[in-house]
DNA sequence: AATGAATGAGGATTCATTCAT
DNA sequence: CATGAATGAATCCTCATTCAT
């Protein structure tokens, strides 16, 4: 039973690999289940038996790449240093993590796009970074308290630091930045930061 | 039924004027060729005389969100008054553009995601910004020269403003900021320049 | 007046000219009116003022190459020479009308085809063709009458004729003969003439 | 509804069936997807999935007609029979042939036609009659080895021969032919061998 | 679990024709 | 006579999804 289930998983994992593959090249939209089925070396029929539908490849898609990044900012915020080295490690993380992710960024774009026009992607995705904005707003907090930080409206600078972030990957995305989308986002960061 | 003497200029704006409105309720892929003609009243042939294809009508959407925005940011740069005075009117501007923006609130997420595949509105945008970060970065140093502003690097200022603006348009689309658009993007420009 | 008038008949021979160069690279269906405008130079408006319908330049092209032929053939039957020497002059003559029509005989075939589904285009075609055999089967009899001539079915014999020209066109215009369309078609009607 | 047993094979030919007596009604241009998948009785997705477009169904309908006759005369070629009786044979065999398409007959006009234009059917049919005449060549060669034969260009008789086969078809038509079009090819067949 | 043939609603695009100017 | 914008019916093709094997 391990193994039926392990390959179960290898299969979908497998599957949900080739889909992302496509969706970089095509577009959500533009991708085909044929695309997708041809890619991943299995038939059409396979994929309906792992997946609900194309909009639920999309989904699983949008679940694996939003992971992590909150685990590792609530990590980062249980640790026992200062608000400061806190920041720094966030930043630092980001910017491994953007770099790691550079090739799946044209996906984010798009699941702006599709949160849209569904409901649940959107709510997803509101609470995804809602909640990375008030754990860093709540260190930032915590820098306040401790005196190591001066801003008045610590959300508002999350949001500000997020928003960064985010900008600065699309305008990467573009062909925007001469370095590395990691180096980029660390060097927005830090100059966001001195307001902090 | 239509009238015949409006202008071929005139008749492409009506046509353009009733895409984005389709496009803002049903988004680019669910959009049909005839919700637009109907929308616009006229025929369907007549959408395919003005504009060569649906993708023609996308991209020249996309372009219309994005004029002004340059022309503005030059004349504040040419005025005769102080680079932190001329940064203020920039702020200002954006906030009163990126307002108007809100309207179209559905279709900013659907646009960067376009924007990623189409080739032409790429390459557009990436000389919009490129100009964009050169004009505001003349600026900001500028200011340093006299003595107003006291970054190292003025260039990353630019990016980060943009990246900044950019961000705050996603993230407010997704529905993460309590406030305007406008008034939003104000603060967190306002945040970013305190960096300056 | 009468300039008016041949400025009407310059203007439809000058379309015609281009409906035959478009239908002869695009075949009749392929062909749009469109292309036809662009071709004569002129509006699609101005094809719809000279010409009722796509139909009837297809019509006007129809008549246009099928004249002549007839007349040719009228001519060399009324003259006073033997049946034999007028045979010949027939065969020289379709050599050279077939040679000076190869850049047309695409056409043709697709004449063939139209006269399937238009009755008119039918008869006019059966008609043309049976006058030829008819007068074709005349000068047989004539020459088998003054001893010349030894067939027992002139009618079967003109048919022979009739047929080994349309095929030679069709094997020619497939590019399976390595002389010129007229040469060949005097090689085969040469030939066939043997048996008569 | 439609078995899913049949095999690919029997699938495809009940479609090339079913379009066949759709063109024949309707002409290539006039008929449907949907009139071919209607009177296959699959959908018209179905039909897709066996041919790559309309005009792949078109060529191969094309190809169908064209079935058989190399073959009939390379094993006519290969008897130990005198070459006059194998001409014989093969008067026969076209007669039995070209009968069967008389039932095609508003088809065969069009094919012509199409055939000009559709580079593969084109190159297949020049292929195709190339070896006809050089089969049907080599037979009236080994007929004058004999000394059954007088002709000087056996090629040019097989030309000849080939040509008055697809003339008769055209004219026959047309409505040209009074006999059935198995006998009329006998009959002009018969009249061209006479030169031979 | 896997396959791949079958389905059919859906939509973009074409193009002959009209007609106000 | 000429223009060219406007019309809209017609149709090819796509593709997510189903299901018998």
């Amino acid at each position: 039973m391990a193994a039926r289930k392990e390959s179960k998983q290898t299969r979908q994992t497998q599957i949900l690999d080739a889909a992302m593959e496509v969706f970089v090249h095509l577009g959500f939209s533009k991708a085909r289940m044929d695309d997708i089925a041809a890619e991943a070396g299995v038939s059409k029929g396979s994929l309906y038996w792992h997946f609900k539908s194309k909009d639920d490849i999309i989904s699983a898609v949008l679940y694996r790449l939003f992971q992590g990044g909150l685990g590792e900012l609530r990590q980062i915020k249980a640790m026992d240093i200062p608000a400061d080295e806190k920041l720094q490690r966030v930043v630092q993380r980001l910017a491994i993590d953007v770099q790691a992710m550079q090739r799946w960024q044209p996906l984010m774009a798009e699941f702006y796009a599709v949160a849209m026009r569904h409901g649940s992607v959107q709510q997803y995705l509101r609470r995804y970074y809602r909640e990375y904005i008030e754990l860093l707003s709540a260190v930032i907090d915590e820098g306040r308290d401790a005196g190591i930080f001066h801003t008045d409206d610590a959300v508002q600078a999350a949001f500000t630091m997020t928003a960064a972030v985010e900008g600065t990957i699309l305008l990467a995305a573009l062909g925007l930045s001469d370095e590395g989308w990691g180096q980029q986002v660390e060097n927005t960061l830090l100059h966001v930061m001195q307001g902090i």
